[in-house]
DNA sequence: GGCGGGAGTGAGAGCGCTCTCGGGAGGGCG
DNA sequence: CGCCCTCCCGAGAGCGCTCTCACTCCCGCC
């Protein structure tokens, strides 16, 4: 590999435009105030030089790296194989690249890895930061506030101390979609509906769980189990629902994979989906929710449309004062309820 | 905000440490040819101060970055949204932090935006490309290896002019692993053993059916069907094969996506799975393979090891002449076959 | 025709870091 | 005891870029 080939520089450049460094700076940095004659020569021997900027010398005196990171907190490698991240961060990278910015992604592995993350972001490698914190207890919102870089985040963080009021957030109407799924459910003349909630560290799982009570009001406490948002524990709360009231005729999962546990567990036990208990899930991850038997009613957010708004605002700066931004979900109808 | 908390430079760590602006530096990048004293004051000053490198600075000099691209050339959302890529990438953040590099992803927006991914990567933003080239006519390999800086390709790159022998890769056996699934429905007693393929178009497809071609010899060409990965396609190809060959006792499905589809066709025909007709998927794609009914026999590729290796490779430098590295698969026994 | 002003260009000072080089201190050996 | 060599450390020169500032034109106006 022939490593040292010198790339030229603005020096170069210049030299060969026969202008000054100042001048070519200009022109690469749009051209404004360059006279027509002289931004042609210019462009001319970047191109026949293949003249890049270096990135690294402008960011030392510009102080902006047109770049952002997108910070993942999730230690369970499941939640980040999801297609649901996967989405999101296909959104985001749309809506950079839109605008010149690069994409660094920062995973944390594990529990002490926050640190790290908090030094690179405090270390002004980036202009700003995406965050996905999934969880409540999460310390990674903090060190982050702490670096005082401009940041976003995916899903509304549930901050225990008071601080967190001016936090910019982009979620979607969990509950409100959550009260669009009990009220179908009830809308088909079901009235022993049942809950299995997601993991209640998360607030999308709180906020789904306040959608179903919106509706059902102070339910028998026996039709709320707690589920944790895999197929797993979908099977593990019907089996326990199934057990404590075999009367039910409706179930709201937390999210798709958790519904699709659920199905299971019915189907082994002999109740029909939907003619002896309706089934509705969240989410609409598709591979899942198309896949399963019978495919799965649900409801559905833009994940895609979260992630661009995610990076939209990042870019705009402080901008409207908004705080938070919620994306509306819809009811998508298939064959389970 | 207050955005402008000017960041302590090394000329303020030395002020305070009482040293030179070398020492300091020295001292931060490993502190050799230090005296202990003096590696203790600064240590203390760069704690104080809680300074920060500024790599821009840094990279300036060095020529170096500690960055390393992640390229994802797939315009279809749906690979990209796959947790077999997810798990790459995972596998590829640990080794990279590791070794305190940061990952810069890349995804290209359909087919003209890669004159972009060139020109970043030409650009000298970062150390090395990981690029998963997935299709056979995909143009960035080329440009990446004008823009002349190292790469590793995930999966194996399928080069039609003869330039590519000298390409990094790594890839999992799916000539092996296709072998192991077919023998093993063979070793199930089974004699019409079909085959649906992948996408043609990716060399993971073209190796499986070569696999499954090394154990099948020329078998009777109805029973090999193109499918394209997807679920869908799974449907579409194992209609096709019930139609064409309604005496079929065994299916190899080149991964579990494409199974899954399968399976619901079968079943949706009254053929029991396994006892009428066996089914093996690929990949161990983890909420697939143990949602399907019955649970889907496969094969295992370790994923997130195969990222790993590629960073390890990429950081390790040209190394040991390797060119192209195969991790092994193995077969995991579940209920359809 | 002289003068004020705006527009276009160049010179030069850094941005924060690394790295080479030279000097000074200290230890071993003749 | 002196010399040389080694080991540490500091001084200073950039890395390639942006940006301010001053200078030069040239136009328009009185």
């Amino acid at each position: 590999m022939s490593e040292t080939v010198p790339r030229p520089t603005l020096e170069a450049v210049a030299a060969r435009a026969g202008v000054s460094r100042a001048t070519v700076s200009r022109v690469v940095n749009g051209g404004d105030g360059v006279r027509e004659p002289l931004v042609e020569r210019v462009r001319r021997a970047v191109e026949e030089l293949g003249y890049v900027p270096n990135q690294a010398a402008r960011s030392l005196v510009t102080r902006r790296h047109d770049a952002i990171a997108v910070v993942v907190a999730e230690p369970e490698t499941r939640v980040f194989a999801d297609p649901f991240f996967a989405l999101q961060l296909r959104g985001i990278s749309k809506e950079l690249t839109a605008h010149d910015n690069q994409l660094v992604l920062l995973l944390t592995e594990g529990r002490d890895d926050h640190a790290r993350v908090g030094r690179y972001l405090a270390g002004g490698h980036v202009d700003g930061a995406l965050v996905f914190s999934l969880h409540l207890d999460d310390p990674l919102p903090g060190l982050i506030q702490r670096a005082g870089i401009p940041t976003v985040f995916g899903g509304r963080p549930g901050w225990r101390d008071g601080t967190g009021d001016d936090v910019v957030y982009v979620d979607s109407d969990n509950r409100g979609g959550a009260r669009d799924a009990v009220r179908h459910l009830v809308g088909l003349g079901r009235s022993r509906v049942a809950h299995i909630t997601g993991a209640l560290d998360q607030t999308s799982a709180v906020d789904r769980l306040e959608g179903f009570r919106d509706v059902m009001g102070d339910v028998d406490a026996r039709l709320v189990v707690e589920g944790d948002f895999t197929p797993a524990g979908g099977e593990r709360a019907m089996r326990a629902l199934l057990d404590r009231c075999p009367d039910i005729d409706a179930v709201f999962a937390a999210n798709d994979l958790t519904a699709s546990g659920a199905l299971r567990v019915l189907r082994e036990h002999g109740r029909r989906v939907p003619d002896d208990v309706a089934v509705i899930g969240f989410d609409d991850m598709l591979p899942i929710a198309e896949q399963t038997d019978p495919p799965l009613t649900t409801i559905r957010q833009d994940i895609e449309e979260m992630g661009r708004l995610m990076a939209r605002l990042l870019l705009k700066g402080p901008g409207d004062a908004t705080s938070g931004v919620v994306l509306p979900t819809t009811l998508v109808r298939r064959a389970s309820a």
